[in-house]
DNA sequence: GAGTGGTCTAGACCACACT
DNA sequence: GTGTGGTCTAGACCACTCC
């Protein structure tokens, strides 16, 4: 059973914002509510999701409005095969390696387990139609994931570890530098050394913040943004 | 006057967040209500924002925790002068280059205006503790800040635009790519030629969406990263 | 002045975690 | 079972925009 607003939510955009063209007024919060059957609060609560999706906007004093459909959405967390197949295209993956390690010093600050734990660590060639697009290293605290190396490594890890093992990815942290390719690098992604690459470490973590995969993935420049909106204030 | 809310989440930020360790539980909604002497819902749009910053988490049925100092907050959207005093160093620029010159196909497109129409724009070298980090172009219509090159351009844009324009910027769209210095940028950056670099095109909006400013700055790899927070669904 | 979104209250019931 | 956070209602007043 869907909450009120959730449901509210996906209908007012629906009817009153996908397809719309930008400053098209939404009828005001107290015609909502009575259209819907529902007190003003449950349309506010639907609204202030939509305001934080970039959809529409409010202005106290005059109504509510839609934003367009030039804005980009903001950026959500999803998996390299999420996004690839968002963008239309068809992921894919050859394993480099695979294997299983003390966590050592840097990976245990990581992944927050002692340096003698075990961990898991997946090397992965990742592609869109078939072209190369990022090597990316995954690490995993193996006490969480037992068994992971004989599963299929191909597809994407975070519907892996949730369908599998009930790890929940609640939200990451993500640095992007810029760097070039070494010989190794270059020669797997399919491009002349020092092309300039993006390298985006990032953490994942579940709802309670507990680190629970470790990622340093190096995008081919070329074929690979890094696109998101940011809020001032809020 | 602030809104309740807003001085309820500060103080339970400063009295129950700050300083404390992860996992801490804070007081239940409803004795923070009664200490406030509020009603439930305003604890609860308090904690809300709380929640949206990182800063704490909620477990149905269990109570409300601490995230601890570890994470980073998540990703807002501030001029390179705001951000580096956030740094703890000090911003400064140098004007390389301030003009006016009709919008052409490209920055019309950006900006939303029609191509014939006039724009300014401005080049600095901006440093932090004197230390070159990047070049930075940004393009405005004139219409919107009129006689803005006979300012101050050392500081912050953002300021100026608000201060003297009243222009307010809400968002902005960020593409974030990998590229390496040429030969005049190295220079100006004072880094070898073929250096990596982060090339950030922006795209400032105002809260109707309005595009205000666009700007493309060119970072030094080796001083600067791009460091944010996503989250999954919500 | 009329109408809009912004804030707040008082109270209710539900879903879930913990014991 | 008890207590927690999650949802929802009914109603009020405020701050602001627009005419």
């Amino acid at each position: 059973m869907n909450a009120k607003y959730s449901d509210i939510r996906d209908s007012i955009r629906l009817r009153f914002i996908d397809g719309k063209p930008a400053d098209e007024a939404l009828p005001t919060e107290r015609t909502l509510a009575e259209a819907f059957g529902v007190n003003r609060a449950t349309v506010r609560r639907a609204l202030a999701e939509l305001e934080d999706d970039g959809l529409l906007y409010r202005i106290q004093g005059a109504g509510t409005f839609t934003i367009g459909p030039a804005v980009a959405k903001s950026l959500k967390l999803s998996s390299f095969s999420e996004e690839v197949r968002r963008r239309g295209m068809q992921p894919s993956s050859v394993v480099l390696g695979a294997l299983t390690r003390r966590a050592g010093t840097q990976t245990a600050r990581q992944l927050h387990v002692s340096p003698g734990e075990e961990v898991t660590e997946i090397t992965r060639l990742r592609m869109a139609d078939g072209e190369p697009m990022c090597i990316e290293t995954s690490v995993f605290a193996s006490a969480n994931a037992p068994g992971l190396l004989e599963r299929d490594l191909s597809g994407s890890l975070y519907a892996l570890l949730e369908q599998d093992y009930g790890l929940r990815i609640a939200r990451a942290e993500q640095v992007v530098t810029a760097t070039v390719a070494d010989e190794a690098e270059s020669r797997q992604l399919g491009v002349p050394v020092l092309t300039p690459a993006l390298r985006i470490t990032r953490t994942s973590m579940d709802p309670r913040s507990r680190p629970i995969e470790h990622s340093t993935s190096l995008y081919r420049a070329d074929r690979y943004e890094v696109r998101f909106t940011v809020r001032r204030d809020g």
